[in-house]
DNA sequence: ATCCAGGAGTCCG
DNA sequence: CGGACTCATGGA
């Protein structure tokens, strides 16, 4: 086992809810308050069991521990994974001074950015997720996962990695067509795997990158990549708090109902009220959507 | 049936 | 850069 000490700012149980907000999850499972993860290190398969106990956060090794290396790894993917190395100090402190985020953060405080640390899964996770409603993305990632993934059983269990870049990088888009994929979609899904088979796209590099602007145009310069996935990504993959996908759809609604309005807000509206959110717009974003789940 | 969903590409001025 | 149009498929 290993003990990662939280940062400040931290609620498990927010994080929770978060992990468990779809019944057609399969990339983790969330059972008596452990959150169960499938991971590949080293070209082995490793099962994480997440838990907090005695003020830490406990990775446990359901099915033996492996070498110290991988138990390495498997404790940098949590940190990743639950962005524990962000303070988050400066957000709570710009929210006290905005209504809208004051009330959410009070709410949920202590809920981490649960990021997809894996770069490929984040960009073809948005790109599913493009103009259709969530349940329809979900159903299309369960059969992406099933269809290309692969599975482990333990214990009854049947656990789930994410399909690969180099395994998508060599079907054509009939496949994916299959599954119900647009073929605007197959397409997109399939350029970004051949681009990161290709070397030139890496997480590596993008976070080398350093700078919000320079990732996001060179994002959004892949076919399918537009400001919104670009920004998610950013969000989601790559710790950038500036990331702002200011035109989410789920977002218009928090905004929405959150200041109990008639209409979703405007794009302008929007940009006024964000003002005061510079450098934690991704955290704003993740906070409101937290609240769309119930 | 109708509206719309965690958008993107293209064309056009 | 910013608007208008098109695509595409299922949920509620």
């Amino acid at each position: 086992m290993i003990e990662i000490n939280p940062p400040e700012d931290f609620n498990f149980k927010e994080c929770l809810v978060f992990l468990g907000r779809s019944d057609q999850e399969l990339l983790h499972k969330i059972i008596d308050g452990y959150v169960f993860k499938l991971l590949k290190v080293d070209k082995e398969l490793v099962l994480l069991k997440i838990g907090y106990k005695n003020d830490a956060i406990q990775v446990e090794f359901p099915m033996g521990e492996p070498a110290l290396g991988a138990q390495k790894m498997a404790a940098k993917y949590v940190v990743d994974w639950f962005d524990l190395d962000q303070d988050l100090a400066g957000f709570y402190e710009i929210a006290q001074k905005d209504q809208m985020l004051h009330r959410v953060v009070s709410k949920y405080r202590g809920l981490r950015m649960i990021g997809i640390p894996d770069l490929f899964e984040a960009l073809t996770w948005a790109i599913m997720g493009q103009q259709i409603n969530l349940t329809f993305a979900y159903t299309l990632r369960k059969r992406f996962v099933e269809r290309f993934g692969e599975s482990l059983t333990f214990e009854g269990e049947t656990y789930w990695l994410y399909p690969t870049f180099s395994r998508i990088a060599e079907i054509d888009a009939d496949a994916l067509r299959e599954l119900q994929f647009t073929a605007r979609k197959a397409e997109y899904v399939i350029g970004v795997s051949r681009a990161m088979v290709n070397e030139e796209l890496s997480k590596e590099d993008l976070l080398r990158m350093e700078d919000y602007q320079q990732i996001h145009v060179y994002l959004t310069k892949l076919r399918g990549i537009g400001s919104w996935t670009a920004d998610y990504v950013m969000m989601k993959c790559l710790h950038q708090r500036a990331a702002f996908p200011i035109t989410d759809v789920g977002l218009h609604n928090a905004v929405k109902i959150q200041l109990g309005l008639e209409r979703k807000p405007t794009l302008v509206e929007l940009k006024v009220m964000a003002a005061g959110w510079k450098g934690w717009e991704a955290y704003s974003v993740f906070y409101l959507w937290r609240s769309l789940y119930v």
